[in-house]
DNA sequence: CATGTACCTG
DNA sequence: CAGGTACATG
């Protein structure tokens, strides 16, 4: 038998922790030794390798094995932005008037010049008469900047024949502009969402911990008074460039930079980054309140809101979710969702807590989660991947008593019990705030 | 029976 | 992350 067979004998038995514990039976059959080869196996230092994983599978077979699946997960999402986006997803290669060649643009920024390239045409061709004025149009886009209805640099012969792709062209720089405007506004809403946040986050005191009845060997945690603000991480308090205003940067990014870069290549990055962001925010704006099911962005905002709540309810997720339908289909997707970010939440934990005990940690107080810890980074990259989003410190509060909950279990040898997780699982059930008023669409 | 949760697998 | 399974709950 190896561990895989021992643990699958155990699986449904832990299912709902409001489930009384006690189930020592399930420990018949299983020896000392596959108990603790499945605490080895669970200790792995290889990240990513599930605990019931079998023995055959060694770490180190694994190794080659988890890169390529990265890689491979990595081109899955390529592909489904590319897709999402069509040829917008990636940068476009264009050679602008005047400019170097080629000019890489993105999405947002490919708007903005053919706008210009419109609107310098269409100067030029400020003498010509068009019939059939688009009445509705006009007053729509009233500003003294559009182009006029004549155009003296036409010869009249060309000028009819010209009338109808000129008309084309006419409805292309509409749509231009709309697309543009469209894409102005929604950002600008989105931002508004990070600026809500921002503000709460400042006005909020830090959470204190008046919810630990039952630790069994660790006292109540001390509060720690925090900075009342951290503007370093937060750009919209130092950004300079206010183009890209969603941005903010949280300290566990610097810990990816590499020390040594000279900083003519740090700026190159930083400058590619921001594209990236801009890329990320106009294919968020544009995918967002789509009626047809859930999308990338509101994954994207689940994994934001599991921050705040690993146990969302129904009511939430229906006012969060609002923009869209609510079919039994699509509220399991969302339900599911949010299984497997605890899920993932649960085995970081459950693997640094072994990883700790196998480091001879002395005290569950030793262990604590900061922004610049090893299992923040994780979580982080998991759930805010581009580091946009400024996680609030009750996450690390909740990952920390997370942590230190296993830690202890393991410590005093709970993780026998096939359910040991259960009584985990009900402290940090517990633990949810509410989600952000910003969060919640009307 | 519908819903929610955990676990396993691909 | 989604599909499937087992189980609990109301």
């Amino acid at each position: 038998t190896h561990t895989g067979s021992v643990i699958a004998s155990f699986t449904g038995d832990c299912a709902a922790f409001s489930r009384d514990s006690g189930s020592d039976l399930f420990l018949e059959g299983c020896t000392a030794e596959q108990v603790s080869s499945f605490q080895l196996a669970s200790s792995g230092d290889v990240p990513d390798l599930y605990y019931s994983q079998s023995e055959e599978s060694s770490n180190v077979m694994h190794l080659p094995l988890q890169t390529l699946g990265r890689e491979a997960k990595r081109a899955r999402v390529e592909s489904i932005i590319k897709s999402m986006n069509g040829s917008e997803a990636n940068p476009q290669e264009i050679i602008p008037e005047g400019t170097n060649k080629n000019t890489t643009l993105y999405p947002y920024q490919m708007e903005m010049f053919k706008m210009h390239q419109h609107q310098n045409q269409y100067q030029r061709c400020k003498q010509v008469q068009i019939k059939n004025e688009d009445t509705m149009v006009k007053n729509l886009y009233a500003s003294p900047k559009l182009p006029q209805n004549t155009c003296m640099d036409i010869p009249h012969g060309v000028q009819q024949a010209n009338h109808s792709q000129q008309n084309a062209e006419r409805i292309k720089y509409m749509t231009d502009i709309l697309k543009c405007e469209l894409s102005k506004a929604l950002s600008t809403s989105v931002d508004t969402i990070f600026k809500a946040q921002t503000k709460q986050e400042r006005k909020k005191p830090p959470l204190y911990h008046q919810y630990y009845d039952s630790s069994p060997s660790y006292t109540q945690m001390t509060p720690v008074p925090l900075p009342a603000f951290q503007t370093e991480a937060l750009s919209l308090v130092v950004r300079k460039d206010k183009s890209v205003p969603i941005s903010q940067y949280c300290t566990g990014d610097q810990e990816l930079t590499p020390t040594k870069k000279s900083s003519k290549s740090l700026q190159k990055r930083d400058f590619e980054r921001e594209q990236r962001k801009i890329t990320d925010k106009s294919w968020y704006v544009l995918k967002e309140r789509s009626k047809e099911g859930l999308t990338t962005n509101h994954l994207k905002k689940a994994k934001l809101m599991f921050f705040y709540t690993r146990y969302p309810s129904s009511h939430v997720l229906k006012m969060c979710f609002s923009d869209v339908q609510f079919t039994r289909c699509i509220t399991s997707q969302l339900i599911k969702w949010f299984s497997n970010f605890r899920e993932f939440f649960y085995i970081q934990m459950e693997k640094f807590a072994r990883h700790a005990v196998l480091q001879r940690v002395t005290d569950a107080e030793a262990l604590t989660v900061g922004r610049e810890s090893e299992l923040f980074r994780v979580l982080n990259l998991h759930y805010n991947k581009t580091s946009d989003f400024q996680v609030p410190d009750r996450f690390l509060e909740v990952a920390e008593i997370t942590l230190r909950e296993f830690y202890v279990a393991i410590c005093l040898g709970k993780d026998q019990d096939p359910a040991w997780k259960k009584a985990i699982y009900r402290v940090i059930s517990k633990l949810d705030s509410d989600v952000p008023t910003h969060f919640i669409l009307t």
